[in-house]
RNA sequence: GGAUGGAUUCCCGAGUGGCCAAAGGGGACAGACUGUAAAUCUGCUGCAAUUUGCUUCGGUGGUUCGAAUCCACCUCCAUCCA
């Protein structure tokens, strides 16, 4: 099978400028394509993998990939998808953002000899002069048809700053860019960036008269149509310090059953044979296609060893016994206790399993709080010295484990 | 620049002098049921304390015994007119 019948088996392309040119552009490892990063946060979460791992994808079938980071175009902020105002990045976070995102890219694109290269529009952005860029790029656009554009439209009532608007013309200039200097032909990006993308090869046949092309990636949606990677805390990030390995993979074995195999298609590296094969799986059998998921995605996001970590603190909470040094710990000292005891709310608190006492206060009385798997009964409960010495485990709810140890 | 409307707790959105820690919904969290799923039902959702206290309603000042609610100024946003 080759390329581009792959990536539309596994759902993974929403949109094509022209389906037959790109086909045969990428299928024939033609194609020096470029994917967008803009440094909105100091790591890159779920929905920057499946755009690296297309990337991926597209890179062993020969085809050139080109690493944008949008220095540049973080100052401005995208508009696309969104209803509000977006925070304005001050220069310095914006730098040590991209620098954020290189460092993880690293692990998953080859950028030696030959690989990927990696370009920050900040290089060519930041030193255009504003009147050259109206005359020269401005008078492509007309604003008419911006207006008409389905991110900008979403806008129209909530309101939308110039600065934003703006945004789209930097995509399209960057396309045009990396055009001339890389003979970049062909960009992908996320369904949302559909308008942007657009504006770049409309850019590219008006300044040079030449096609270039633009394919966009299906946006990850959950059953109930809401983007995944997200959870109350924020993203799912694929730094380990901000999202841990465990939770990463708690994560993936937490999908709903309906999009599991979604998931595994899109996100895997999974055969697809070897995938159809599990679309015949129902009831209890799902949990395995999710442990599977779960341990693919934290193989490749974190290594091997981590997934297998992780997968080892899941079977010993959940399925009982075995090993549990891998659970999140936390240690106490020595003078957090007071007549050798700490109360069970500030313990909480103290690991982060509650925001507040009064949370935590919560938890007790609705019977949500086990500690070494015995319910704890009233709020007075303390833990002591003695059980601290050999390490507590403390679980919030059913998911949601901590140990915590006298230091 | 002018006119009008608006900013409320995680989000949406009521509340227009004391009965307001603030209705209702969503989300989140917990309990029951389950398969670490979904659906459903129940509880719960400012902080701290075992009958109470403290801090919140864009910001700053003011009026009042008492303000989310009234006044002044400021900031931001939307709509219309330029």
């Amino acid at each position: 099978m080759q390329i581009y019948d792959e990536l539309v088996a596994r759902g993974l392309i929403a949109q094509v400028t022209d389906e037959e040119e790109i086909k045969t552009l990428i299928n024939e490892g033609k194609a020096t394509f470029y994917i967008g990063f803009d440094p909105t946060a100091d790591s890159l979460h779920v929905g920057h993998f499946m755009a690296l791992c297309l990337m991926k994808r597209l890179q062993m079938a020969g085809n050139k990939p080109v690493v944008l980071l949008g220095g540049g175009t973080g100052y401005i902020g995208d508009p696309s998808g969104r209803t509000d105002l977006r925070k304005m990045l001050t220069p310095e976070t914006i730098q040590h953002n991209c620098e954020c995102f290189k460092k993880q890219m690293e692990r998953f694109i080859d950028f030696g000899e030959g690989g990927a290269i990696a370009v920050n529009n900040a290089d060519w952005l930041l030193k255009l002069n504003y009147i050259e860029v109206l005359r020269e790029v401005g008078a492509c656009f007309s604003v008419n048809n911006m207006l008409r554009a389905e991110c900008y439209k979403q806008r129209m009532e909530k309101g939308l700053s110039f600065l934003e608007f703006n945004y789209m013309i930097m995509q399209s200039y960057d396309f045009y860019h990396l055009y001339k200097e890389y003979g970049c032909n062909m960009q992908f990006g996320g369904d949302d960036q559909w308008s942007n993308m657009l504006g770049g090869t409309e850019l590219i046949r008006k300044k040079l008269g030449k096609d270039a092309y633009a394919m966009t990636i299906t946006l990850l949606m959950n059953s109930e149509g809401k983007k995944m990677g997200k959870t109350a805390n924020g993203a799912v990030w694929l730094d380990a310090n901000k999202t841990s390995p465990f939770e990463f993979f708690q994560y993936w074995r937490n999908v709903g059953d309906q999009d599991v195999l979604k998931c595994i298609r899109m996100l895997t590296f999974l055969p697809l044979e070897e995938i159809d094969a599990m679309d015949s799986w129902e009831g209890a059998k799902l949990n395995e296609a999710k442990e599977i998921l779960a341990y693919e995605l934290t193989k490749m996001v974190h290594g091997e060893e981590e997934a297998q970590k992780a997968k080892t603190a899941s079977h010993a909470l959940f399925a009982g016994g075995g090993d549990d040094s891998n659970m999140p710990t936390t240690e106490f000292e020595a003078d957090m206790l007071s007549d050798g005891k700490i109360n069970i709310m500030d313990a909480m608190v103290a690991c982060k399993l509650a925001a507040s006492k009064s949370e935590a206060r919560r938890l007790v009385t609705q019977g949500g709080v086990f500690v070494n798997d015995e319910k704890v009964a009233a709020i007075d409960f303390a833990l002591t010295q003695d059980m601290l010495k050999d390490g507590v485990k403390i679980r919030k709810g059913k998911k949601t484990f901590h140990k915590a140890v006298l230091k």
